[in-house]
DNA sequence: CGGCAAACCTGCGAGC
DNA sequence: TGCTCGCAGGTTTGCC
């Protein structure tokens, strides 16, 4: 499920029961996920004012009034889903649950335990080790063409990997990599390295849309909930390449249809003619 | 530094 | 129907 705009939907749809709200209780139901969570984490955040709820990158961030951040990683099957019944019976998967005031319950569901919830104390948060080496908001104005062919000058690996890499830029996945450089007109086999001018021009716009226009559509569903209502996401509705192997280019009249392959280990989907 | 495989887990669809 | 296999949105680690 969750790239950047899968999180970015999340963190909405959280920050909308959340913001402002004190945390009633945290309940863990087992010792970790991905890895264990923090020492004295409940006792830590219980009670305590919830000030925002925010996201960089693939983490969500809920920031204590305190100073103190929860940090939230859904992994590939992670998911946050908002309940209003405190005494709602526990679902399979179900490892956390927070409780807010108003009986309001947040169950964070993770099948392949991929995911992880960590904590920073205030003023830490940037050096949180898996915030610190992150490369720019691709959505922030601070992310443009020339920076983005600065931080591929120099790499020898495909575009394609090169844009997976969260130092590069942050909050990119397999799905949009693939859409990205589609739209871009960019082989994923082309070199990073060779990507600057009016290609990096090119690839960081079409990176802002087709980001922006999965945030409004709520994120892609592959095959899980995305939503923290558990509505589905409807950006996968609207993927020009991913997962449409066979079907015709959908973004001109080349006449050549999308191909799979294999590419870092990851499928990578592109139209042959129309990316070059 | 780069590339690659493996590791962490469960679920699901395809194919037999 | 039921089994095995391959694959899945992420990230780190270790090896060459």
């Amino acid at each position: 499920m969750p790239e950047l705009p899968e999180v970015e939907t999340v963190c909405r749809g959280l920050a909308r029961v959340m913001d402002g709200k004190r945390l009633v209780r945290l309940d863990l139901h087992r010792p970790d996920l991905r890895f264990p969570f923090p020492k004295g984490l409940r006792e830590r955040v219980e009670g305590r004012r919830i000030g925002i709820v925010e996201r960089r990158a693939k983490y969500i961030l809920i920031r204590l009034e305190d100073g103190g951040t929860m940090i939230g990683h859904l992994g590939m099957s992670g998911r946050m889903m908002i309940g209003r019944d405190t005494n709602e019976p526990l679902g399979a998967h179900d490892h956390v649950v927070f409780a807010v005031e108003d009986g309001v319950t947040v169950r964070f569901n993770d099948p392949r335990r991929f995911g992880f919830l960590d904590f920073a104390e205030a003023g830490a948060l940037g050096a949180h080790p898996m915030l610190v080496t992150l490369g720019p908001e691709p959505l922030s104005d601070a992310f443009t063409g020339a920076v983005l062919a600065r931080r591929l000058a120099g790499r020898k690996s495909s575009i394609k990997s090169a844009l997976l890499d969260q130092k590069i830029v942050a909050g990119i996945g397999n799905i949009y990599a693939s859409e990205a450089l589609y739209w871009a007109g960019i082989s994923p086999q082309r070199s990073a390295d060779d990507v600057s001018g009016t290609h990096a021009e090119g690839l960081a716009l079409a990176i802002k849309q087709v980001l922006t226009r999965a945030i409004a559509a709520g994120g892609s569903s592959l095959r899980d909930f995305v939503q923290t209502s558990g509505e589905l996401g409807y950006f996968q509705h609207e993927w020009a390449v991913y997962g449409r192997e066979g079907e015709p280019c959908p973004g001109c009249d080349c006449g050549k249809t999308i191909e799979k392959f294999v590419q870092n280990a990851r499928a990578t989907f592109h139209c042959p003619r129309r990316q070059t």
